[in-house]
Formats: structure tokens, sequence, C-alpha cells
DNA sequence: AGCTATTGATAAAT
DNA sequence: TATTTATCAATAGCT
């Protein structure tokens, strides 16, 4: 009899043009990628963030081992004192990621900007049509104001005293 | 003749023991992960940043596009007015993180930090060695104090005032 | 930093 | 939107 499949076929690296396949695409590769963070972070023993924003401009996440310091941090939230710097600590990387850019990828990323204008555009049509949502958009459970005025808070102290004594203890350096 | 190589073997997903294979495995893995990204980032029109303390604790990190838009911001250092959220927006991420672990990690996270804290122990160890650094572990340029203090008001202006605004308009929650 | 033989990830179909 | 299948893509071990 025949093949069941015609098995994995070679896509063209652009914006898909199918609206429905677009959601389970981003799902599995949401979910490889978050797994291949995982898997470089056991293989090395490093640490990683990723944050993705959704075709539904959900924001989504993975963190590890850092999640984890702020899971602690906020399901704590009787005791609201800031130990770690881990918001600082993006801040430090997304900056870094300017000088790292200015050296090797600024070229490349201003044109892959160029040919993306126009698809983000597309993007915002695709998000009034309100589609049903898979399991990557869910929504969470609130906090409320307290938790958000909290957290507001935790990180000026963050970045107004300790900012620079944290940076360097951990060994990384605001570039 | 005998073939030129054994191919690609498979390896067990844990700390890798050869401090020498950790450095090229990083490597690979780093550029893997970036790349899946930018894919990830050019196939559904979504905005993505990685961010990874690499074995040498230095900062590196992959953003698209908003890497541009921070870039921006801070090479533009004569003009420190907020004029985006998107380091409250990754506050946001992390924060929407945990909501997640809640849901579906948090069990499978708790079981790999247990795995992970003597491998932690061992990195340590490592960085003591101070080993010569790759490509990926190049220093970059220093911005200095002032540029500094400006990324902490920058921040702050951000989380009081139109946090919840901005949050609302780019279809993101607290959560 | 380049080469292959493999493993691993995933597009299409169910 | 989970599984299965057939491919494509990433990379471990060498050089």
């Amino acid at each position: 009899m025949a093949t069941k499949s015609k098995g994995r076929q070679k896509i063209v690296m652009a914006k898909m043009r199918e609206e429905s396949n677009l959601r389970v695409t981003f799902s599995k590769w949401c979910s490889g990628s978050f797994k291949k963070a995982s898997e470089l972070s056991t293989l090395c023993g490093v640490e990683i963030v990723i944050v993705v924003f959704s075709p539904m401009k959900r924001v989504f996440s993975f963190g590890h081992p850092n999640v984890e310091q702020i899971f602690d941090k906020f399901i704590d939230a009787q005791n609201p004192s800031p130990t770690n710097s881990t918001s600082l600590q993006l801040v430090q990387a997304l900056h870094s990621a300017r000088a790292r850019l200015l050296n090797t990828q600024l070229c490349e990323l201003l044109h892959h900007l160029e040919e993306q204008k126009q698809q983000r555009e597309e993007i915002k049509k695709l998000r009034k049509q309100g589609q049903d949502m898979f399991w990557w958009e869910a929504p969470v459970d609130d906090l409320g104001f307290e938790q958000l005025d909290m957290l507001k808070r935790e990180i000026k102290d963050q970045t107004s005293s300790e900012a620079c004594n944290d940076a360097g203890s951990t060994g990384t350096r605001w570039v």
C-alpha cells in the first residue's frame, strides 16, 4: 500500500502565509526552542532565558534556572525582600546585546528587519480575527494590583543600590 | 577505505564532563539556539529574546526585533527619554513564566534543579581556571557609569506610571 | 574552523 | 491539537 505520509517537507524561511499552520508551527517551534534551551542549560550547566511574544501577542517564556528564583520570589508574596537581581541581569543582557550586534550582527539584523516590516503588518490584521487559542495561548492566573505594585518597587530597589555589586559578584559586566 | 567519521553519536543529557568539549558544545548549541529563535521569528513573525550566561559567566544574547529598539535606545545616549517598555515587558514575561510553570512544568523543573545542584558547583571550579576565550566570550565595549545610571532611571520611569497602560495596549497581561 | 554519519526535530497527514 | 511517518536539519566526533 502507499505511504501514510509525505514526511517532513522543506519549507521556505519566510513568514507563513497559511494562518492555520502558523499556530501549529509556532507551537512546535516554541516548544522545540524551549527544549533546546533546556538541553543547552543541562549540557553546559549555564543559565538561559527565552522570552517570546506569540502571534496572539501573549508573552511566553522559559528560563533555567533563574525562573525558579523568580518563582520563589513571587510565590512568597508575604516576604517582598529583594535578594536577587534577575530583572537587572536581563536588562544587562539586553544591553550587552547592543554591543554584540555592533560587532557581528547589525547589518544582518537590519536586513531582516527591512524584510519583515510588511510581515508585521499582516500580523496585526490576523490578530484582529480573534482566533480560538491553543494551549500556549491559554490564560494564566492573575496576581492583582498588590503584587504588581510590589514588583515595581522591587525593581526599583534592585536598580538603585546593589546593582553594581550584584553584577560584579556574578561575573557579568555592563557593556 | 574506511569512513572518514563516525558521524553524530548519541549523547547523555547531562552536564558534560570533558571540559574541552564543553566550550565547543556551548558554541554550537548557542549558535543553534539563536538560529532557531531567528527562524521562529521569521516563520511566525513574532518577537523573541534569548539571554544566555556562558560557562565563562559572560552574558550573551539574541533578540529580534526588539534588540534593535534597545539598540537605538541606548546608542542614542544623548536623548534619555523612555519611549518604549521593553525592559518592563521582560519582567512581565518572567512573571508569566511563574504561572506557566505552576501549570505544566514545575515538577519537571524542580527535578532538573535537583540534578544540577552539584553540576553548578563544578562550574564554579571550572570558572577559576581562567580558560582562553572563544569568539562568544569576546569582550565588548563598556558604556560607563553615566549610561548605567540612565538605564536605572529609565526602568524606574517605566515601572512607575505607564506600566499598566502599556501592557494593555500590547495585549500582554500581568499574570 | 570544515567534514560526514547519525541523531534529533518536524511538515504533512491522520 | 495528539500521533505517526517520512524527511529535513542540527550536530558529535574527528581532523
